[in-house]
DNA sequence: CTGCTGAAC
DNA sequence: GTTCAGCAG
């Protein structure tokens, strides 16, 4: 077998073994939701949004961003990723385009041409794959952060996979997740879109009975550790933000689960 | 899944 | 500018 083939056959498999794999937990998820007689989780996603820093919320259909002009690029995304949202539908990658709805002036996608950089999803289009308009939807420049491609398609990418298998497995999670723009960073393209040197995530699940949290902190290199090194409390990413993540929660629940960085209720298998 | 690039129309 | 094909982890 010369080496051609070989990566071929590498590459089917991890394809082959990325459906098989969630859509064997498709199944056991579904089973254990009859035998428990779980019931569906509401929609949360105007309750769950974060302050913004900047003022200027944008409002899509499958997601919520606050644009940062200054750094051009979004400081957080913000969208509710829900059981009924997994799909294995695929669709074409379309071509990213300027966010027009953002006042200000959303960046050029150009700025990322040959930039060595990754235009890499906030909210992923693995996460929105449910509609074709959802999809597309995931491509505006409002969307996208400079992000190392060993990064993005590394531990990023093993994040992202994770989220879908507990969107899965709580029915249901809230995903607000951006990059840290703050201190010296180095910028890329005419309009100087900032290189974040961290990168967050927070969720939030209030479906299994009790609410529940967890946040990442992640540097902006890959990195063979394993995602739960990469825990903090929610209180140390406001502190870095300036963002409040989740203010419409009662405060006497909100000051407590932010303070912790506690993994115990999220399955890492 | 996560992406970039070169060539042709 | 748009599309297609190929490439890589």
């Amino acid at each position: 077998m010369n080496k051609r083939t070989l990566y071929s056959v590498i590459a089917i498999i991890i394809v082959l073994g990325v459906y098989a794999y969630e859509h064997f937990l498709g199944e056991e998820e579904k089973a254990e939701i009859v035998s428990e007689g779980q019931t569906t989780k509401t929609d949360t996603n105007e309750y769950f949004l974060p302050t913004s820093t900047t003022g200027q919320i944008v409002h899509h259909e499958g997601y919520s961003l606050s644009y940062n002009e200054e750094h051009e690029q979004s400081e957080w995304v913000a969208y509710e990723l829900k059981k009924s949202h997994l799909s294995n539908t695929n669709h074409k990658r379309p071509y990213f385009e300027i966010d027009k709805s953002v006042k200000t002036g959303a960046a050029n996608w150009r700025n990322y041409k040959k930039s060595g950089y990754d235009r890499g999803h906030l909210c992923p289009a693995g996460d929105r794959r449910y509609s074709k308009s959802a999809h597309d939807e995931t491509f505006l420049t409002s969307n996208i952060s400079p992000q190392e491609h060993q990064f993005n398609a590394g531990l990023w990418n093993t994040l992202e996979q994770k989220i879908r298998y507990w969107a899965r497995k709580y029915d249901g999670v809230f995903v607000v997740t951006g990059g840290v723009l703050k201190g010296n960073m180095k910028t890329i393209g005419d309009e100087d879109v900032s290189v974040p040197n961290q990168f967050y995530k927070v969720l939030i699940d209030n479906n299994t009975g009790k609410t529940k949290m967890i946040a990442f902190l992640i540097p902006h290199t890959d990195s063979d550790r394993p995602l739960y090194e990469f825990v903090v409390s929610v209180d140390e990413i406001e502190a870095l933000t300036g963002v409040d993540f989740f203010p419409a929660l009662e405060d006497s629940i909100e000051t407590k689960l932010e303070a912790s960085n506690s993994y115990q209720d999220w399955d890492f298998y």
